[in-house]
DNA sequence: GTCATATGTGACACTGAGTTTCATCCATGC
DNA sequence: GCATGGATGAAACTCAGTGTCACATATGAC
């Protein structure tokens, strides 16, 4: 038995496939928009069958959201990773850090992607989906922060799902300036204006 | 010229046809589960065509949250029409009143519709989508009272998200306390688990 | 009353996403 | 070489959503 978690040979072959897969379907939805790229043009694109394609990424979205699968609990990671004293307000946002060095490498690249996923609705709802499912964790890491009886699960998931809203927020002013605004400072100031007391 | 807002005989009775078909809907999707109802359940269910059906909701999804189509604009006005000297975080949370008291009025029907669409990953997705298409009204509206440069889109735009993730993590817990808890009162404490200084 | 028009409806065909099944191919281990 | 298992491709299928057309009915003008 060959631990589910054991990365061998396969599955860096299969990582590598995904990967060039996404390229294409991106490269692709930028030229044509989203909508009118179907699930045969991007298997034509890419060299493989529909059915391969599918395989990789379940529905068309995810070919270009599947980025984003890692940054849940990569967000709760860095989140259990901070002082035990730090606030919860003050953790989630230097856990986002783990975010925003990510845009910071590739500018370029995430600007058109943030791009691409802010002017397709359908791409929009599904990040929307898929962070709301972020949220279970968040609120976990949270807790294990600081077990005390001074906060709630309602408490943490309010102050997770804001964290990921002032995200989202700064994101859209970011894309909106063409990316000249500072993104950490933008992400700061969606923070200041929910500063818990 | 008949305007477009002038409220005739006609759009009465199309919004009874539409309130009756959501109805069936809704109870269809209950028995069923909102997965294994197909179009053609629900016109047959409804004793109209497949087509009547997707006129007077484009999707599936909007014969359940077309209910909450007035939402939106609702809060944006009880928005404006809150003290102009109140601060925003205030404003928000007295205009989801306007929210609360639907449930207030039927919590049996809210209680049924809130777990169905919290059950069902469809139909949250396109709830979370709707709400974020409310943002920019709240935003105009919180803009309109107060106009000063205290306040920037970007703090507007994170406060507004925010309430509304207080209202769907409140509704989450009085949903999972089977009703029993006081959705005013979850609701306070999500604000307050936010509230800026 | 009659005619013209607009609107609601049903029937139908079509596209495209996503699922499922099956056959085949190929790499690895024996 | 041979067996096994995972990856692929082909194809049929369901269902959501779009668009078109024909028909019926109700409303308004004369």
């Amino acid at each position: 038995m060959s631990g589910a978690a054991r990365t061998n040979t396969r599955d860096i072959a299969r990582a590598a496939v995904r990967a060039e897969l996404a390229q294409v379907a991106f490269e692709l939805f930028r030229q044509e928009g989203f909508a009118k790229v179907t699930l045969d043009d991007l298997a034509a694109a890419a060299g493989v069958s529909r059915s391969t394609f599918l395989r990789y990424f379940g529905t068309k979205e995810d070919a270009v959201l599947g980025a984003f699968n890692a940054h849940g609990t990569q967000v709760a990671d860095a989140l259990r990773a901070r002082p035990a004293d730090e606030d919860d307000w003050t953790a989630l946002r230097r856990a986002l850090d783990t975010v925003v060095e990510r845009y910071r490498l590739d500018p370029t690249g995430s600007l058109a992607m943030t791009r691409l996923v802010q002017d397709t609705p359908a791409l929009c709802a599904r990040q929307l989906e898929k962070q709301h499912g972020w949220r279970p964790a968040l609120v976990e890491a949270l807790t294990e922060r600081d077990d005390s009886s001074r906060s709630t699960t309602l408490i943490r998931s309010v102050r997770a799902a804001a964290a990921l809203d002032c995200l989202n927020v700064a994101l859209d002013h970011w894309t909106a300036s063409n990316g000249h605004l500072d993104l950490v400072e933008l992400l700061d100031e969606a923070f200041a204006a929910l500063a818990p007391h």
